[in-house]
RNA sequence: GUGGUUGUAGCUCAGUUGGUUAGAGCGCCGGAUUGUGGUUCCGGAGGCCGCGGGUUCAAAUCCCGUCUUCCACCCCA
């Protein structure tokens, strides 16, 4: 038995049946609602080019990028002088010049990109496929993960975020996970940086507030001054705290403050144009959420986050971005797009038990085998079940009767038909029902029949 | 990337201050049942104690390294 020890890179992992059956029921129910709403599927591969990668986020994602080796001699065409300094970042730009995408969005730029041509405009894609970070795993942090994206390109109207609300909404609303939306923009935050008057200060001022929810006000002060932000941001952040507890955040004082800057303004306005805009059981889902101010730094306008009470971290994110493809070289195409995170949705589902029952999905009934003189019918009376759309298989070897329905029985089959000596003779076939533990006897006919239902 | 944590049978885990032949439950295989699973009873197989080094008369146990797991950061979806 002694095998050979094997193993699987950190942070990868295998699914069985059982898994990839509850992970394709998340995709197929995200992917109806995509298609409802009028999305199509593009898929790109796993691969690009660094330059593609490295075209948005700086050191940080650098980090995250699995990198691949070039292909032959690679070590040849490095420096020999960075070889020696150990330097490896000038190394890796001359042995490696593809990586694993880390996320689907930065593909689709390229994408819309390249295909300009032949994308009629305003372009609604959505894609469903794993994406790599070279992130250190922990609960809901995979190395290797799924997002299903749906985004449209080339409209500005706000439309766009409605209808992506709508199906974040119906897409949990089939799962039976309470959500909260957080919505915000980008554009509050760039008025709070008018307001301090430290317009430069913007990320610095994000990756603290961010924390809000986390680390509470004085620790997110402490941070702030410790990344140079002035005392004006330091006191933006207990009327920002407040927010969570006012009724109505838009009629606050705090946004009032806002709108007299010219992004906060236009921030209030997209945002109070989006929520005219929704029917009650979207808007009842939305918090209004001033402190969201994670996403990445190509959203521009409205961003989104998903998060359920069920679980922790979000399940869901999205945003408005202005330019992603002017880094390639198309300007002026404004995007908006949501992203639903697979394994956190499975993890949440299967921690609360919400998974639906998928047991017929599996075989519906076994045929078991006796000997080889019963083969021929046999062979016969599985593809007429199979003609009639039933699930059907034979076991595959004549072995002891207890052997096989020890296999319909840890494989949740829920018939096991036998036809041995008794039934050639009689022309009846038995069936034995797993669950119940009764047995019958009945034609051919009267068996499909059966089986049908 | 930083700090911590975990690893013993297929799985979940015991294993005393270092001391003979490393255990349990579940699962697996066989039999009771040569045409019947799931329940019951009886029997059996299965271990480089993550890997490598060190300390010791002696290491699953102590030390170092490494890989892996999970957690908290950093950051991020």
């Amino acid at each position: 038995m002694a095998g050979k020890k094997v193993s699987l890179p950190k942070g990868m992992r295998d699914f069985g049946p059982q898994q990839v059956r509850k992970r394709q029921y998340i995709l197929d129910t995200i992917r109806e609602v995509f298609e409802i709403f009028g999305y199509q599927p593009i898929e790109t591969p796993v691969m690009e080019q660094l330059s593609t990668l490295n075209g948005k986020g700086g050191a940080e994602s650098d980090k995250l990028l699995f990198k691949v080796l070039n292909s032959g001699d690679f070590l040849k065409k490095a420096d020999e002088n960075a070889l020696n300094e150990k330097a490896s970042s000038k190394v890796i730009a001359q042995i490696s010049e593809k990586g694993l995408r880390y996320d689907l969005t930065v593909p689709l730029a390229r994408y819309v990109v390249m295909h300009q041509n032949d994308i009629t405009f305003p372009f609604k894609r959505y894609q469903m496929q794993p994406v790599w970070r070279a992130d250190r795993p922990q609960k809901g942090r995979y190395r290797e993960f799924w997002q299903c994206d749906a985004d449209v390109l080339g409209s500005e109207s706000l439309i766009n975020e409605m209808e992506l609300i709508q199906i974040f909404e119906r897409v949990f609303k089939t799962f039976n996970i309470p959500v909260k939306v957080h919505l915000s923009s980008r554009k509050l935050l760039a008025g709070m940086m008018e307001l301090i008057g430290q317009e430069d200060k913007m990320i610095d001022f994000t990756v603290a507030l961010d924390k809000l929810d986390k680390i509470g006000v004085e620790k997110v002060q402490d941070e702030l001054r410790a990344r140079g932000l002035n005392e004006k941001a330091v006191e933006l952040i207990p009327s920002i705290a407040a927010l969570s507890s006012e009724k109505d955040v838009m009629k606050s004082s705090f946004i009032a403050a806002l709108e007299k800057t010219s992004n906060g303004a236009e921030g209030v306005r997209e945002i109070n144009t989006i929520m005219s805009r929704l029917d009650f059981a979207c808007r009842s889902i939305i918090i209004i959420d001033p402190s969201l101010a994670r996403g990445l730094d190509y959203y521009t306008g409205p961003i989104f986050e998903v998060k359920s009470e069920l679980f922790k971290g979000s399940i869901g994110s999205g945003g408005r971005y202005d330019n992603l493809t002017g880094i390639f070289g198309l300007p002026n195409v404004s995007g908006v797009g949501i992203s639903f995170g697979l394994d956190r949705i499975y993890d949440l589902m299967q921690e609360q038990n919400l998974f639906p029952d998928f047991s017929a999905a599996s075989t519906k009934v076994l045929l078991t085998y006796f000997d080889e003189e019963k083969l021929p019918p046999l062979f016969g009376i599985v593809s007429m079940m199979r003609e009639a759309n039933i699930k059907a298989e034979l076991y595959p070897a004549p072995v002891k009767l207890k052997k096989q329905f020890k296999y319909a029985n840890d494989k949740g089959i829920p018939y096991v038909v036998l036809y041995g000596d008794e039934e050639a003779d009689s022309g009846e076939f038995t069936i034995k029902d797993m669950e119940k533990g009764e047995q019958f006897k009945m034609d051919f006919e009267k068996l499909l029949e059966f089986l049908k239902q």
